[in-house]
DNA sequence: CAGTATCCAATTGGATACTG
DNA sequence: CAGTATCCAATTGGATACTG
């Protein structure tokens, strides 16, 4: 691997990185996004397909997605309402990096877990 | 972008990677193995190169990276003491979708930051 | 040098009840 | 349906003082 292009990771001290990275690997973001790859949804079907998110962290992602303009909201004027997400075009381009991750975590989860019990059981 | 691999990320309902990934999206982690990728540093070292990071913060990252067996850390039988920090075959694994992610957030800091801006006129 | 111990502040997140 | 409001618990992180 070319250490040198860690400077983009590093770059100013990391801050630049790390305020935006702080929104993306939170909790949900990463898995809300994922579950808007499949196209628009509305809140409910995210609420069910997200299984264990709450009202209102599903709400407090959806919102600083759309603020970062990750996702767009559409509300329809109808009785009882309708509101749908979908990823923008920023938030599909989010997809491929956040697989790669996604894949490497899987990928070494065994190795991961093996260790955590190594470090258990040496103290 | 083919949605059928979200499938990845979504997987169990996320839980199992949001584990590991609870482990390396949090403030420091990300820092500390791009510094790393340079080559075995000391903890002065690590604590210079990655400006801002407490001592404490930076003992609890690093226990958590050996504990996940990304770093492997040395101690030498020396007055003063000397520990050094390396990192892994599996570190070092994390490094190329590491630097996936960081490029992305570095290519669309200016669109999130307008994107900031326009939602917070809005209101 | 490479930490540990302690305390406190801020952030994050869950549960529950309520509403245009 | 798609949220908001409130309250409380847990987690995360910083500052500071101390140590083998």
């Amino acid at each position: 691997m070319d250490y040198e292009h860690t400077c983009m990771i590093r770059g100013d001290g990391g801050r630049t990185l790390r305020a935006i990275l702080d929104q993306i690997c939170n909790k949900w973001t990463l898995l809300v996004v994922a579950t808007l790859d499949q196209g628009t949804l509305r809140f409910t079907d995210l609420h069910q397909q997200v299984p264990g998110i709450s009202q209102r962290m599903l709400t407090l992602t959806l919102r600083n997605l759309e603020r970062d303009g990750l996702i767009s909201r559409t509300v329809y004027a109808e009785v009882p309402p309708r509101v749908e997400y979908t990823l923008t075009p920023t938030g599909k381009s989010l997809i491929p990096p956040a697989l790669a991750l996604a894949g490497w975590a899987i990928e070494h989860v065994p190795d991961i877990e093996a260790s955590r019990k190594a470090y258990e059981e040496r103290r």
